[in-house]
RNA sequence: CGGGACGUGGCGCAGGCUGGUAGCGCACCUGCUUUGGGAGCAGGGGGUCGCCGGUUCAAAUCCGGCCGUCCCGACCA
């Protein structure tokens, strides 16, 4: 049987499929500009867009997997509003997130357009659950979210409005909470196999959920936005902002006594230090300043490195870059010729590749660096994973040299702990007649971001190629010739007979549309099958059939045509 | 939010410097021909040139402001 049938067959004719020669101007990542010349979609504004009925056939199709496999481990499905009253989010601190949308009734009453449900699934499991009895739960929907992102792109990619799964976890303890993650991480992986998407689980940061852990599923594409180290030997893999490696070591040489200052004219970048200097960049320490609640923070990595934001933030907290002129203020010198020696009133936080070794530093005189300085002897800074991962740089689990890729996030699983059910008053009482607060834990997906991770994965210079379960249809049945014709009559029946099969048929019996277009465009929709019936094989055959993935051509013998299509459809990815 | 680009029939674009009654391709409508890889010929319909203001006898074109969309950097299904 297909992998999840729902939508029936069609006859083209009449159809709303407006498809496009072109692409659209605005259009630059390979999924948006497919989903809009496929006629899936039509954008309405940035990061908004209208699902027409061939694009829907495919969320529909995500989403039927995606629902068996939340009913496959007792997940209870629900919908939850999507505007809600501010105060729950006061009460958890996250009514002032930039992305949430704001507004007012009638009355004046201050609401949001819901971003996410943590707070309202656990309102809601605050009035619901009571003893330990009612415990485990998990609840979910299939629901729109809205969020004023700072840059939508990349089409469905990252949009301001879109319908998301969202499941919650409410458990009496840890160790449920663990069961629940890992019920859940198991039916991802179960649904974005199903879907025909590669992907790879990672750790991630746990952002705005807070909380005390996370994963995230991500399907590799040079179109995604995030970046994830990754071990080929081992099965390590996490998000750069988190991931660690074991920097590769230069040679230090001797360490000298104490530092030494010496004349770099005009030297502002490490590029040029290490031209200058002739060392390799990773001897030397390059100095980030930012500015934090708590005032400037000096942030130092190696050379060859970068301050990860992410990481940063984990150590120091929100902070922005420091102005020049505040820099000179605090540092008495210029970006350029920085250094953590001698520093009065400025937090230094130092990458713990730092420990080892002597680095060249700005002197915090313009045009003056340091040699030879050290970590604990010269100047004092707590240390902390502060970096970005290098391709190349060894796995700290087994050694071999990582790899960097970027991928589209697709699937997320937070541990999140009491943070939510401590701040709404989610409680139950436990065997002992204690108040406990319910452990939580949250998990989303995306349809649409999958759709588009598919087609990200899934195109040629001809259209897309959707994965079998996710295709809009599972054959494209394309007619040539008149209505009243041998043609048409034989495609009239192997629709029926295919349809009888459980396959879902497009048929495409326009009249008017010419045999070309009909093929470009079939190509372009990507089914996994494509059906040709017209008088050059008729009334003897063999039926032509294209397999979309690759654009390999098969025939087929007339009878039992359709039982043999059916086979070949059963072979396909 | 910082930086860049672009807004002209439904879609893709030209015109803009050098102001003078808006053009091309596709799509659409009618007719004839055509019917296996986005058909041919003929005829036809459709645009306050993103908005507001300014300069000018005259603005798509020059100037100013605003809005919108996309891309690059800081944020997340």
């Amino acid at each position: 049987m297909p992998a999840a049938p729902l939508g029936g067959s069609w006859r083209l004719s009449g159809r709303l499929w407006p498809t496009l020669r072109d692409p659209p101007a605005d259009a630059e990542a390979v999924s948006h500009v497919l989903m809009v010349r496929a006629g899936l979609v039509r954008q309405l504004a940035a990061g908004l867009y209208t699902v027409l009925p061939m694009g829907l056939r495919v969320l529909r199709r995500v989403e039927a997997i995606v629902r068996q496999e939340m009913e496959a481990i007792g997940a209870q499905e629900i919908v939850m509003p999507l505007l809600h009253p501010a105060e729950i989010w006061e009460a958890t601190g996250r009514y002032p997130l930039d992305e949430q949308f704001r507004l007012e009734d009638r009355g004046g009453r201050a609401m949001v357009l819901g971003m996410t449900h943590e707070e309202i699934i656990t309102w809601h499991a605050a009035r619901e659950i009571q003893s330990y009895r009612d415990l485990p739960q998990s609840w979910w929907q299939m629901h729109t979210k809205l969020r004023d992102e700072p840059r939508p792109k990349s089409g469905m990619l990252r949009v301001r409005e879109f319908v998301m799964k969202d499941s919650y976890s409410l458990d009496r303890d840890e160790a449920g909470l663990e069961r629940s993650y890992a019920a859940h991480s198991e039916a991802y992986a179960r649904i974005f196999d199903r879907c025909g998407i590669a992907w790879h689980l990672v750790e991630s940061d746990v952002g705005m959920m807070g909380g005390l852990g996370a994963h995230e599923f991500m399907a590799p594409s040079p179109a995604g936005e995030d970046v994830i180290a990754r071990c080929p030997a081992c099965d390590y893999a996490a998000n750069v902002e988190l991931a660690t490696s074991v920097p590769i070591e230069p040679d230090f040489g001797a360490t000298p006594a104490e530092p030494e200052p010496f004349d770099t004219p005009g030297i502002g970048t490490i590029a040029e230090l290490s031209a200058f200097t002739d060392l390799p960049p990773a001897r030397h320490a390059k100095s980030v300043v930012v500015v934090t609640d708590g005032g400037p923070v000096l942030a130092l990595v190696r050379g060859e490195h970068q301050v990860h934001d992410t990481k940063l933030a984990r150590e120091v907290g929100p902070h922005r870059p420091a102005h020049e002129e505040e820099i000179r203020g605090w540092f008495g010198a210029d970006p350029g010729s920085l250094g953590p020696v001698g520093l009065d009133g400025v937090r230094v936080v130092a990458d713990h590749s730092l420990a080892i070794g002597h680095y060249v530093t700005g002197a915090n005189r313009d045009g003056v660096h340091l040699r030879g300085v050290v970590l604990g002897r010269d100047f004092a800074a707590a240390t902390a994973d502060l970096r970005e991962v290098l391709p190349g740089e060894a796995c700290a689990g087994c050694g071999t040299p990582l790899v960097l890729e970027p991928v589209i996030e697709i699937g997320n699983i937070f541990k999140l702990g009491t943070r939510y059910s401590a701040a709404l008053g989610a409680g139950y009482l436990d065997a002992d007649g204690h108040e406990q607060d319910i452990i939580m834990g949250s998990y989303g997906i995306g349809p649409a971001r999958v759709a588009a991770a598919a087609i990200e994965q899934g195109h040629d210079e001809a259209g897309i190629i959707w994965p079998r379960a996710i295709a809009p249809f599972d054959v494209h049945l394309v007619l040539i010739g008149a209505p009243g014709s041998e043609a048409a009559g034989y495609a009239d029946r192997l629709y029926d007979e295919l349809s009888e099969r459980g396959l879902e048929v497009l048929y495409d019996d326009r009249v008017h549309t010419k045999p070309g277009e009909k093929f470009v465009e079939a190509e372009l929709l990507g089914c996994p099958l494509r059906v040709t019936v017209g008088k050059r094989t008729l009334p003897h055959g063999p039926l032509e059939v294209q397999v979309r993935r690759g654009r390999e051509q098969r025939e087929i013998a007339l009878g039992a045509a359709a039982n043999a299509l059916r086979e070949l459809w059963s072979s396909q990815a």
